[in-house]
DNA sequence: CCAGACCATATTTTCGAAAATCATACCGTT
DNA sequence: AACGGTATGATTTTCGAAAATATGGTCTGG
């Protein structure tokens, strides 16, 4: 999607710097810029329209949520990958997320209830559309994140809220790492219906055993899948 | 301690911005610089003598450790403190630091155990200085994190390593809005030798237990005598 | 007297030039 | 040939001026 012509210079009411902060994480999430890669002041001024300071301000607000690793005095590059950060963040997100739930489920009224119905509900209609490659729809990826913010909304933590989103994005990176090589989804579909359902019902064990379940299973995955992206780092 | 005359431009080997990043993070922790107080450039600048973009690099990622509040488009200003906050950051830390402590203590080798000993001996050493204002003095600061780092030294994860540091600060920053008011320590030296043990000993239940009720006293002992700072913000 | 538009000032945000630093290739010496 | 130092070009980092935006006060019409 080249948009730089048609989309306006920033978002209304945002700095260019946040923009691009933002634009530079989604690609970086989504693999468009490699693992590693360097991340030269000119590629970087040609690609986005701003300027060195306004580049630097972004990469730095990067580096501090993990997709960007700065080197002192020697720039920035994408974050690199390995299987042992695979494995931490597997296990903080399970750490957290597992707390998350049972907050959520402990806490949750009406309107957390619609919601992760509702979220649901959206995922699983845009997964018809194309069952095969999810991960390629950029509308899946939104619906997907919110049916996962949706669960853990009514946790009352906006602190614990903000640390699981940044381990959520640094996971989707590894998710996109190995989405090419994946031969076939497994079946999400069945798993987000019946973690919705323990939430609902406020079974929080089982919800909880489902999470660790699912996130657990997608890293498997991913280590299976992109082995050889892993490995020789 | 006014050191701009002394201090060298930058650390060694260090870009400014980063230097200006860790000058500003002690300065906020140590409420030097007031919760909510507004970060004006004018003001930034005389103090640091740094210039516009390089001071906006260094807030930027303070922003992102939730030290520093950033309002598109009106400036920064100090992260603002609320009883909230305080109750979100002691729960966090609590989920954190005793799976990162159970880790530690299954995981430890001689070096861990020789590391959590000699920190606590510096602290106490230091702590018999001046035993009534601990907080006063950058050294048992230094000390104290250290040792509360070396317990958890060993549990293999940089990731959560790296959140278990930035809740850390938060915390101190509270630590620091009461120290003013306290009206003498509780037995914190007590407490560090019994967490010392119990993690020796591998007794991970103990050792949890400990460090679970020492977080939350000291938040109850803020939330207690900070209370004014937290009610009327 | 109030609400809203308008202007003047204060402040933030962005830019590209200039300085600082790093990487590389070259050269002379051993 | 191996080594150490140094000049050169590439790249990052920093700066302060200029543009953009917010703030606060004043004026006007209702």
């Amino acid at each position: 999607m080249p948009d730089s012509a048609i989309r306006p210079r920033k978002e209304f009411g945002k700095t260019i710097a946040a923009d691009i902060t933002h634009r530079l994480r989604e690609e970086i999430i989504a693999c468009a810029l490699a693992p590693g890669e360097p991340l030269r002041f000119d590629v970087l001024r040609e690609r986005f329209g701003a300027s060195f300071t306004t580049l630097r301000e972004a990469l730095t607000a990067l580096a501090a949520e993990g997709l960007v690793d700065a080197q002192e005095q020697r720039g920035f590059r994408v974050a690199p990958v390995s299987r042992q950060d695979l494995m931490e963040i597997t296990d903080a997100r399970v750490l957290v997320e597992v707390e998350l739930i049972r907050r959520s489920i402990a806490r949750g009224d009406d309107d957390w209830e619609i919601a992760v119905i509702s979220t649901l509900h959206r995922l699983k209609r845009i997964e018809q559309r194309d069952p095969e490659h999810p991960l390629r729809d950029p509308e899946w990826k939104i619906a997907h994140r919110q049916f996962h913010e949706a669960l853990v909304s009514a946790c009352g933590s906006a602190t614990l809220l903000a640390i699981r989103a940044e381990l959520f994005d640094r996971a989707e990176r590894y998710r996109h790492l190995s989405a090419n090589f994946r031969p076939r989804p497994r079946d999400k579909a069945g798993e987000h219906q019946a973690i919705m359902q323990a939430a609902i019902s406020r079974n929080a064990d089982l919800a909880v055993q489902l999470i660790e379940t699912h996130i657990r299973s997608t890293a498997d995955n991913v280590a299976t899948y992109a082995a050889h992206l892993l490995d020789t780092e």
